[in-house]
DNA sequence: GCAGCTGTAACCAAGTAGATTACAACAAGG
DNA sequence: CCTTGTTGTAATCTACTTGGTTACAGCTGC
């Protein structure tokens, strides 16, 4: 099983945000989706988690989708959270009714919990850890380097 | 998305293993299903992938299953990797057909992979320092407090 | 008013997980 | 030898999630 793919199609609107153009004309969810290679509703869907976290705005009709915050003010994890692809503390699954007449079973999610959290964590961490503009900039310097 | 139970399931059976007194009787996986309350067949794909790990041995018809090494010697990380919840570096999934007339839908994905390798990584170090043997102890020890 | 875009609901196809049934293969004891 | 009990595994089923798609209401700005 794998973290869904909402996750780097947001880092991908976001990457286009970022090093948009104002003089390229309006960045629509079909233009985006164009860029992703999906379907603009797929687009829109994602817009709008990210527009609930506080990371984008987005011009109801009119079309246009602009960053809320500067793109070294957002990090992979606050996509990562804004895409909710995991609910919180929840990465991990635990199988839900252990048989509670054995020792094993009464105990076994209380002794796997801490664990899986802070292996969770660690996960956030790395992600914390790299902002936007890092990502963008990645990105610019490889197109250089395409082009060239 | 979650990480799929096999995983926690994994744990608790060679949680079973690790804590089972011989003079309880064979451990078949009729018995462990009853503990972590799922089908016996459920458990046995699972202990064949441990099996196919090298972390048990399992007699094929007479019952009875038993640890390969020492449980100080069997971390979570083997336990994650043996029951195969994800593909080896594939935790993230990326979509997969960015356009490539695009600078960032031709980079996305290079850009991306990196971080998420090492967020992945950072996940899977933290499981690997954990052992069974501590995941025994402190189940018996909440066992401890349970009964007195 | 009109064209164009966003916001959403509704539905579909595909993939995956876990539960379950069924059965072949085989070890061990009488 | 043959019966019993267990493992190994295939096949099927239901439930759930995802991403793709269609459809359409609502709204903005010219």
């Amino acid at each position: 099983m794998q973290i869904s793919s909402r996750f780097s199609v947001a880092v991908h609107v976001l990457a286009l945000l970022a090093t948009h153009r104002p003089t390229d004309g309006l960045l629509t969810s079909e233009r985006m989706a164009g860029s992703v290679n999906t379907n603009p509703v797929v687009i829109r869907r994602i817009l709008g988690q990210l527009k609930k976290a506080g990371l984008v705005e987005v011009r109801p009709a009119s079309g246009g989708t602009f960053l809320s915050r500067q793109p070294a003010a957002i990090s992979l994890l606050d996509v990562y959270r804004a895409t909710e692809v995991v609910e919180a503390g929840q990465l991990f699954s635990i199988h839900e009714q252990p048989n509670p007449a054995c020792p094993v079973g009464r105990n076994i999610q209380a002794a796997l919990n801490d664990t899986l959290q802070r292996a969770q964590a660690a996960l956030e961490q790395q992600l914390a850890t790299v902002t936007l503009q890092q990502v963008a900039l990645d990105i610019v310097a490889r197109t250089a380097v395409g082009v060239g």
